[in-house]
DNA sequence: TAGATATATCGGGAAAAGCCGATGTGTTAA
DNA sequence: TTAACACATCGGCTTTTCCCGATATATCTA
């Protein structure tokens, strides 16, 4: 758990978003009602909805999961990224008590 | 309360440490003790344990006073800074339910 | 096996943050 | 009113972050 690397990883208006994002995936990302939401939601959702491109969209996920912010699953092609929440709570703690 | 720009203020090692140092300035600011902590901590204690310039450590002072982490109070020629806390247990709620 | 698709990684230019020394501003003491 | 002190601001160099296009890798389909 490394403060300072989930404070940098939050310092970004499109990351908060994606993690914002992924709190609904059903409301927000409708382009995948059809697979549903099992492991999440895949890249090319998400970089479609930041409107920035895929290669930047998959950097900012990997900043997020080596945070601790999400993870991810492998599933053919695709790789879905889901909330890690623990981390949110631990982090919310954290906060509270030890910064 | 701008979220982002709280997370940008906490991603910065000296940041974080002046905000550690500042939950317990009779241990950590052994210098001042004559004057007493009633408001804090002054800039001049607080560079000097910080190991940067005057002007970095300012600087880093207004940021997390931007950003509401910390408030000052001057007295004749001090500026004394001491944490918000409010703003931490806030933050902490946020990061709980929001983000 | 070849081609298409999804994602990750690489190289790099532009913008922001880190930090410094120099200088400005407000306060106190002589 | 001058000098000294505490702190803030400014200009600039260096490092990091932002974000892109190009390319690599893995998986699936034909």
């Amino acid at each position: 758990m490394d403060h300072l690397e989930i404070f940098k990883a939050l310092s970004n208006k499109t990351r908060l978003d994606i993690l914002n994002w992924l709190k609904e995936p059903e409301a927000n990302f409708p382009g995948q009602e059809a697979e549903g939401f099992q492991h999440g939601v895949c890249v090319g959702q998400i970089w479609q909805k930041a409107g920035l491109t895929q290669s930047t969209v998959s950097e900012y996920l990997s900043i997020l999961q080596r945070a601790g912010l999400v993870k991810s699953t492998r599933v053919g092609q695709w790789t879905y990224y889901q909330r890690n929440e623990e981390t949110f709570q631990v982090l919310s703690r954290l906060v509270q008590s030890e910064i």
